[in-house]
DNA sequence: GTCTATATGTTGATAGAC
DNA sequence: GTCTATCAACATATAGAC
């Protein structure tokens, strides 16, 4: 909405970088690094070779520019993932748990894979979408992932016939838990270069826990015994 | 190490609380609410009655006054769950799963529902604690939770024998994971009031995906295979 | 021990030249 | 569209009176 009438001498066809784009990557990577409050307009449009007045000319506030850098770079996987669980639950009426904790999982680690050539752009960058408490990035983060997560939802309940739905959205969350440490607890975390378990390791401990939740409902719903039974 | 020598009018025998135990209280709160960027030295001052120069004379400087006030709140609940783990191991030579990661998980759900009432003091601090990047919080969170982390891996090592180190601290990390997301996502994460299921059901989950880490050690350690085996 | 007052730096956002 | 210069507000930390 910003590159429709006035713009002559940047509006390429897609070519070269425009000031606009290299402040959406400025702002991507130095929110991967320092988060919301630690990112500066100062750094971001330092970092893009331009000014603070630019950068809000063509976003208006730091805010705006961070949800623009975020939605565009956390779209395409979350396109990745939504593809990745429809084509399993399109392939199979009844797809195995592990099926749809890997679409579920998988994309992300692509991705990082991917992003780990050209730098540490999205390394830090999922663990700091993720993990980030800051009003504006919890809101950007619902609203992109929500759709990913309801997805999910909906190929765990064809996985699991007879699942109560509150048991689904718990094996859900749960899932995110997992993912949300495997992000951060590579970079940004505790500072720690932990090595990186294969993809496979957390689907099955996923997928066994899902499974252990449905197959004792009980403990899902409301469990008020079992104290101290030692 | 403050309250040693020349405190004559503040160091009371523990009746009531002092401008330095206002500041430690108001610094966990704000800082529960706001992160360690969105808590500033005037907002927690202003909170405790008090002036920023003598925060900075009781603490020298914010993060010293933010580690005192972490450690104070932390480390009670650091034992609790020291203390849990070693009496699952003293009681059983092998415990079950099951026990151990409760009395990894519990504690921390005690300590929850028990400052639940005095406001929502505890609530949000754990999940900044355990989410803040920054790198100062994260080198406390370093150094009050690996004794517990280590105590843990003790016990699930216990429960577990033949299984690898590194399988055992894979399911370690992702009892963490599990936790984190527990505690970050009542209160601080997607602003979303989720239903909190029962602490079994966490339980459950965890010690069965430990269970299928440890059953199957070949996707712990190397998994090369089943790429796009559908 | 605690305060007022201040030093020094940074922030996000804007005004206006070009 | 992009810049330089600037604003007002905030940050942490310190000096010195009391």
């Amino acid at each position: 909405m910003t590159d429709s009438a006035g713009a002559p001498a940047s509006a390429g066809p897609g070519e070269h970088p425009d000031t606009k784009e290299r402040l959406l990557e400025a702002t991507l990577r130095l929110f991967a690094e320092g988060g919301l409050q630690g990112t500066s307009m100062r750094a971001v449009t330092q970092a893009a070779g331009t000014s603070v007045s630019a950068a809000n000319y063509h976003f208006g506030s730091k805010e705006a520019m961070l949800r623009a850098a975020l939605r565009l770079r956390a779209e395409p996987l979350n396109q990745l993932r939504i593809d990745a669980l429809e084509e399993v639950v399109a392939g199979a009426p009844r797809p195995s748990v592990e099926a749809v904790v890997g679409a579920f999982l998988r994309p992300v680690f692509e991705v990082r894979a991917a992003s780990a050539g050209q730098g540490e752009l999205g390394r830090n960058f999922a663990a700091r979408l993720y993990m980030e408490p800051e009003a504006s990035v919890s809101q950007i983060r619902h609203e992109v992932f929500e759709p990913v997560n309801e997805c999910f939802r909906a190929a765990l309940a064809r996985a699991l016939p007879g699942v109560g739905s509150d048991t689904v959205a718990l094996g859900q969350r749960l899932s995110v838990a997992v993912l949300v440490h495997v992000v951060s607890n590579t970079s940004a975390s505790g500072g720690d270069d932990l090595p990186q378990p294969p993809v496979d390791a957390f689907i099955a401990f996923v997928a066994a826990g899902i499974r252990a939740l449905a197959e004792d409902p009980d403990a899902t719903e409301s469990a008020p015994a079992a104290g101290d039974a030692s």
